[in-house]
DNA sequence: GTCTATAAGAGGATAGAC
DNA sequence: GTCTATCCTCTTATAGAC
């Protein structure tokens, strides 16, 4: 491709690697626990290092929102070239993706209160861009979800989307995972048949 | 009652401000965000006067978190003196309660991450003991609901309940709230609905 | 760009007078 | 028990040598 790519692929490399500490951190201890020391001992560097690739700790878990938002378009995209699959199920693919990855202790997790976090996220034109991306894409299925009949057209599909993401951060399965009584796949299996139901509006 | 008891009626005057001060920050800003001088401030006292009724930050949530045990408890009691009333009714109106309190600004919510917290939260008798009596009449209910067909048979009552105390934390509430489109008794009932159908199981 | 060393400041907790 | 003033640790961020 380009030359002098060496060096570029090198740094890509490394950032990467950062990038994964923080995102095992951020869904370990959540953002306020998360010091850069830790960031750094985990990747091996100093500190002073990370702050010439990421100017603060905010930057630092914005990154890490990045790649999940790019990971879950990826999901999305896979399951759009499905053909005759309803829209529930698209969905519900998407879901028990991010439940899996959850469990896994992969699945980033902020605060919603801390108002520098939201402010920088907010200020983040990649990151707004990815999550209007995945939002539209998720809404569509929402919206065909429900003229299918597989989703309460009661409700707004705002709200449904709101149920969506919280599910995907949702404590519960940590629990129940750390009562060692159920296995993983039991876990999501339940998270997601009692969303899905909810979301159906059962017998109503 | 009792002698000399006008000194100590003061004293719980003011730490039931003090608690009150801390279960307002704690629903706005959760534990980690919260500083003990936002409290003393909050309160109109120093901050070396809080010391002198709770031994540290922890021990003010600790005493957050067993008056809405209380309360919870008081709710629970209040649904068990109704007659000829379904469990899964019972529990619904619990639900309701917490996630009124919560839209009102009004739930402590903490990580269930820091460490230190919860160590000082498991070391506490009183809130230990509550939530257990809590879990317990809960756990009745569930059991009684899913006899009744009520709630799906095939979840176990863990299972329930664990989703139970988390919508009381559910952060799709507040963000409803806070998009602005919709009253507060109409989220409610949303949320309410969409839990309750979940755990019933819809039409399988 | 990586390091060591350190600045700068926030926040939990305490000393000691009253 | 309340106050003011202070301590001390932890954490974010940066300076400056290599």
């Amino acid at each position: 491709m380009s030359r002098l790519s060496f060096r570029e692929q090198v740094l890509r490399v490394r950032e990467d690697a950062i990038v994964d500490a923080v995102n095992r951190l951020l869904a370990e201890k959540g953002f306020d626990l998360m010091t850069v020391d830790q960031v750094a001992a985990e990747v091996g560097i100093a500190k002073a290092s990370l702050y010439k690739h990421f100017p603060s700790k905010e930057a630092l878990a914005a990154a890490a929102m990045v790649r999940l938002m790019q990971r879950a378009l990826a999901q999305v995209a896979q399951q759009q070239v499905r053909g005759g699959v309803r829209a529930i199920d698209r969905l519900a693919a998407v879901v028990r993706w991010a439940l899996t990855l959850q469990l896994a202790g992969e699945m980033p997790s902020l605060p919603s209160q801390n108002s520098t976090l939201r402010a920088e996220l907010l200020a983040s034109k990649e990151y707004l861009e990815l999550l209007l991306r995945l939002s539209e894409a998720l809404g569509e299925w929402i919206v065909q979800a429900q003229a299918d009949g597989d989703i309460a057209a009661a409700l707004p599909p705002e709200v449904v989307l709101y149920t969506v993401y919280a599910r995907a951060c949702d404590p519960v399965p940590a629990f129940l995972k750390a009562g060692g009584n159920h296995g993983d796949e039991q876990i999501v299996d339940w998270m997601l048949a009692v969303c899905l139901d909810g979301l159906r509006g059962a017998g109503r």
